[in-house]
This record gives C-alpha cells, structure tokens and sequence, in this order.
DNA sequence: TGATTTATGTATTGATCAATACATAATTAA
DNA sequence: TTAATTATGTATTGATCAATACATAAATCA
C-alpha cells in the first residue's frame, strides 16, 4: 500500500529525535516551537501535520526517551534474580544514562515538567505517572523478593522503594547540577550502603566491634 | 527620616510573602506577571516600583525562603554536636517542612527552574549555586567531623554529601508526587541507614556491579 | 500656600507564544 | 490526462508575556 499524496521530505523518526533532544534540555514550557523547529528542520505547518500538536510530540518523545535512556535504566529491574543487584543495577545505569551527553543532562521524565500545577497541568500529570510507575516497578520487585524468600516479610517495601526513588530523582538534580558519571556512581554506591540495614530484617544483627 | 511622596498603599512584606508562594507552587517561568498581582493585590507598576523586576522580586523572595522554610532546614547543621544527628536534622527538617502545605509542596531552590539552560538562565543558575552551597554545607560539616575525631579520616566526605543531597534534592520531586509526610520522614529515615556503613571507617565500600 | 516627590490605576507597548490560512508542489488513483 | 490527496513554505492569527507611558492622587518640604 503506497501512500497517496506528496511524499514527506523529512524523516519523521529523526526529527523525533531531534525534539527529544530540545525537550531533553529545555523542558516542556521552555522549548518554543522555533526552537523545536529550527532543530527539527522543519517548518511548523509540517510538524503539526506529523506530530498534532506540541503536546503530542512531546508524548513521541517521551515514549522515544523511555524505549532508549529509560529503558536500559528500568528495563532489567525484573530480568535480574537478586533484588538487590536489580536496585543497584537501576542507580547503576541511572549514573551512567544521566552522564552520558556534557554536561550531564539528568533525567527527562523528572526535569522537563516537575511541577504539576506547573505550565501545562497535562503534561505535569502524565510525567508524575511515568514517575509513580518507576516508583511501583521497585516496591514490587521488592514484594516479589519476599516471596521469593530472598527478602524477610518484615520488609517495608513501599519506604525502600521510595527511598531508593527519591536517589534516583536526585541523581537527576545533582546531574543538572554539573556532576560527574564518578560522582552519580558514588552516590549510587553510597546508596546501595544503606540495603543492608534497611532490609537486615528481625534478628539479623550487623553490630560491628 | 520621613519618606517624602505619596505613602505605599500595601504592605510590601506581605506582597513578598505572597509572590514567593507563588513562585514556590509555580516554578519561575510558570508564573506569570498577572498571577503575580492578583496574589500581590497590586498593579504591575507597583510591583514594578517597589521591586524592580519579576527576576528581582524572584530574588528577593528566595531569600525570604531561604529564612524561613529554608532556615530551619539547613540554619543548624553546623551547630548541632553530632555529625551524624546533624545530617539526620536535614533530612528530618526536610521531611516536614517539604509537607507542611497540602498538598506537599517541594523546595523552591529545587523545583522553581531545575534547568540551568532552560527559561531564564540566570534564574537556574542563581538557585543551582544555592544547591552547590548546600552541598558543600554538608561536605563542610563532615570534614569538620573529622577533625573533631568524630568520623575516620577515611570518610569520603564529598561522596557522602554529594549523597545525602541527592536524597534531600530527590524528597523535593517525592513531595510534589503527593508524598505524605509520612513516606517523607520514611525515606529520611532509610537513607539515614546508609550512615554506619558508609562511615564504618575503610574497606567498608560496597559495589553494585 | 505652592513645589517636589512618590504611589496608584488605566491602558498600552513590542515581543513572543502556539497554532493556522492559504497558495503551491508533488505524488497516486482513475 | 484529470481529480484527489498529502506535504511544503510564507505569512499571519489571536493570546499572552514582561514591562511602561501617562495622568492623577497623596504625601512632605519650603
């Protein structure tokens, strides 16, 4: 099935990319639509045909972002058997993800609109949704290492899944801030430090002297 | 001294006061001039005779933050005792202070323009150097740990503050999600529990992978 | 008193925002 | 061919932005 009339002289997937990009680094409210088109190339009459709206492009982008950044972050949370190798496996690749352009660019889902009452209410929402499923994914990674027996049932998941998420969203602040990939990678260690307290569970003593 | 012209008509503290609010619920771009004098009960000339700018009024009400939401976070890390309690403070003052409006509100230096390039980079860079400032407040505060003999000279002060920041910038980000005060003093409590094992003294480090 | 100074309210400025109208170009279908 | 369909480039829309011009009101100073 050919398409019927005048053929799109750009290529819509990067000129997606290129508005993750500008979305990336200025946030929702902050990129105006000449800047999004002068890096997409484009006028704006063609991006409103390929895209709706600048609301809709910035959902394509958000999606791009969680299938590249977001998805070697949160992807393997469920693939890897030890839970707290899954944990530290997030804050891992946050640490590289969030250095991996210079200057470190932190997280889009956490920087491009973190106030809901904010510019633009709708997308304030749909990112504090991406932000509270991140958030779920590692209580139930959690839960399901209870009963797997890897964890002791006394185990507050939702506090260590929040506490873990709060690094996570820091790290992104802490990225924006000038940080180094050294630096986000000792704050996910010294993170990490705090899994055994957290989940020593009833008896387990980790007295030292 | 009397003033000479025509007497002000409102009180230009509490005009501050209600123009950091707004600021504090919008973010600096998000707030608009109009929004700004419908809080402030003044017409933009006024706004404009008695505080410059929108950029100058946002300055000034950053530092009426910093005295009082602020001040009670940060005012006594340097003169409680114990290092550890110190840092706990933060955390814990953070945890209250980040819930004392419903719903939870963040920190202004945190959410009002996380991006140094994004709407107004002075703005950005303004609040990212009072995030630096705090961060080094704690780093500061370790060292002197040191000295005191209270901490190993091992101790990786600037991984340790650069860690215990990222968790306060984080608690920000948890906050306008809709934490509870509840799941914030939670989170200040896990991440308090990485305090034994990161300053356990050397060969005490973990790592992920 | 009259001159000076400062504040206020109305109304408006130029700039920029997201989004379109419109005429034209390039393709397929018949 | 001709009609239908889709994309493109120029130019522009109304809305909103931060910031002011201007005339007037209310105070102090001489």
């Amino acid at each position: 099935m050919a398409s019927r009339g005048r053929p799109r002289t750009f290529d819509r997937q990067k000129a997606l990319q290129q508005a993750m990009e500008v979305f990336w680094e200025r946030g929702f409210d902050n990129a105006s639509m000449s800047e999004l088109t002068r890096a997409m190339a484009i006028n704006s009459p063609s991006l409103y045909a390929a895209f709706g709206s600048k609301e809709a492009l910035f959902r394509e982008a958000v999606q791009l972002y969680m299938s590249e950044g977001g998805g070697g972050i949160w992807g393997p949370l469920d693939s890897i058997d030890c839970a707290r190798d899954a944990v530290g496996h997030v804050l891992h690749a946050t640490a590289l993800t969030f250095s991996q352009h210079s200057p470190s660019r932190g997280c889009l889902i956490v920087l491009a609109s973190p106030q809901s009452q904010g510019g633009t209410p709708e997308i304030g929402e749909e990112l504090e949704q991406h932000r509270n499923h991140n958030r779920c994914a590692i209580e139930q990674r959690l839960q399901r290492a209870i009963k797997e027996g890897e964890l002791p049932a006394s185990t507050d998941c939702r506090a260590v899944a929040n506490y873990y998420a709060t690094v996570q969203h820091g790290m992104s602040i802490l990225a924006r801030d000038g940080a180094t990939r050294q630096e986000l990678l000792d704050v996910a260690n010294c993170a990490m430090a705090a899994w055994e307290p957290l989940i020593g569970g009833p008896g387990a003593s980790h007295d030292t002297e």
